[in-house]
RNA sequence: GCACAGGUGACCGAGUGGUUAAUGGUAGCAGACUGUAAAUCUGCCGCUCUUCGGAGCUACGGAGGUUCGAAUCCUCCCCUGUGCACCA
């Protein structure tokens, strides 16, 4: 069968950028038999089919993933289909809109799409949890509830938090970890990947394994990676996340934005960049060697070519450039259509401006507060307004603080900036 | 089922009959400064309309009621938690 590289080079290949292994004596003995027998091991990792657009900090464990599968061993890429219908418990609100089968297949989909731009999806087992929880009984069900106690369950911090806080816990909240402990009785798991905060699902493998009579997994955690707020860890609720389907210049914009002290973060979790190189540019920051906007740019540009490839990203450095170091409004700036009709300065409904002459064209004019809802640069018409007064808007460079604008002819374009979001505003007859 | 404690804007959290779109904090957005960084300062931060002076609508778990007037008082209901009970 395959032949992996020695077990040292395995493990120093594995631990890095790891943030816990549960056992690493456990994990060089495994290592040490699959070498021995030529035999892969079984490495898992599940992913909740409920929301499908990944963003990168799901990328530091799928990564990892990667890695395993450069070393020859098989990764299983679990769908947690099932279990996406229970919902994984997040301390906020417990209900969640349930899944319909199509939902979970398309949404599974998407997820491998995303997914194999890092992983080899000749490599990669892909699985589904229901293929054996929507086999068991009931009886099957609650004999697996029976291994373990509340307490067990309470040990779990954010449940001890909100015990100890009076909040509510639903019961299936607490069949979550059990359910995911029991995918790697079903897969028979050698490995299973997870954030630091999937340590105590992670954790119910091991016992549920041992309790069937396998070997109990080894734990790999991964850390989370801080959303581009730098407090909060990357998730979508939060909005602070980076879309690995999102537009190059997003990205690279997005990750421009974030702070220094989160930028050696994401070298580390989002490069292949060697940890020494990192210290490198450290220090020639600190000593003001190398300005540290060069190395974020650098960082951006790398995050961009990973998803989008190479003249993505360059692309993306380019007009960035042009953008905020030049100011220059780049090609490829959004264009949203719309219709003069909906955007329209009517005369009809408003009066006092003198411009207006009988027989002139139905819209002298447009309104700016409703072009800008219309280009999702403001989320209501009440904001835009704000903005608008507030001198945060700027058409072709020059600030505009009227709501009304006259137009000279159709069709316009306008090219709009609010703070950091550009649009070009393309006004059309009708 | 009974008793008690709670349910306020994105979140936390004041307010207990009357300038109340509702103190304060956090988050968010924008402006200045910068490197679209951090820190700091300033403004904004429910929706719609506006002749930019304002006007209207919606909002304090839900539905009714008392009152000139309610987030605030009363009734019923829903939700959460705790204790008791139930578990024959």
């Amino acid at each position: 069968m395959a032949n992996f590289p020695p077990v040292e080079e395995q493990l120093a290949y594995i631990k890095k950028g790891a943030a816990e292994i549960i056992h690493e004596r456990e994990l060089r003995e495994r290592l040490e038999q699959s070498l021995k027998t030529g035999k892969p091991m079984r490495v898992k990792a599940g992913f909740d089919p409920t929301a499908p657009d990944l963003h990168v900090g799901h990328t530091v464990l799928i990564r990892k993933l990667k890695h395993f599968q450069d070393l020859g061993h098989t990764v299983i890429f679990l769908i947690g289909d099932f279990t996406g219908m229970i919902g994984d418990p997040t301390g906020r609100s417990a209900t969640r809109p349930p899944l319909t089968r199509a939902d979970i297949d398309r949404n599974a989909e998407t997820y491998k799409a995303q997914v194999f731009k890092i992983l080899d999806p000749q490599k990669t087992v892909v699985d589904f949890n229901s293929r054996w929880f929507s086999k068991m009984t009931p009886e099957d069900f609650i004999r697996l509830t029976a291994k373990f106690t509340v307490s067990q369950m309470l040990e779990r911090e954010d449940f001890h938090k909100r015990f100890q806080e009076e909040k509510p816990i639903a019961m299936h909240e607490l069949l979550y970890p059990m359910c995911q402990g029991y995918d790697s009785v079903a897969l028979e798991a050698d490995v299973e990947l997870g954030g630091t905060d999937q340590k105590f699902n992670l954790l119910m493998g091991r016992i549920l394994q041992k309790d069937a009579g396998q070997l109990s997994q080894i734990i790999l955690t991964m850390p989370l990676l801080e959303g581009t707020d730098g407090v909060q860890k990357m998730s979508k609720s939060y909005g602070n996340y980076i879309g690995i389907n999102e537009p190059p210049q997003e990205i690279y914009g997005k990750v421009m934005s974030i702070s220094d002290a989160l930028m050696w973060r994401y070298y580390e979790l989002l490069t292949d960049v060697k940890v020494a190189e990192i210290e490198q540019m450290k220090s020639d920051a600190a000593a003001g060697k190398q300005h540290p906007m060069e190395i974020k740019k650098t960082l951006a540009r790398r995050i961009v070519q990973d998803f989008h490839g190479e003249l993505a990203a360059k692309a993306a450095d380019e007009s960035w450039a042009k953008q905020f170091q030049k100011d220059e409004v780049p090609e490829n700036v959004e264009r949203v259509e719309m219709a003069i009709s909906e955007v329209g300065w009517s005369i009809s409904s408003d009066v006092g401006h003198p411009v207006i002459q009988a027989g002139g064209p139905k819209y002298p004019g447009v309104r700016l507060d409703k072009v800008l809802l219309k280009c999702g640069l403001a989320s209501s018409g009440a904001e835009a307004t704000r903005k608008i007064k507030e001198g945060a808007v700027r058409i072709g460079g020059n600030v505009e603080t009227a709501t009304r604008i006259l137009v000279q002819e159709l069709p316009a374009e306008l090219s709009l900036r609010l703070g950091k979001k550009m649009k070009i505003a393309v006004i059309r007859e009708s």
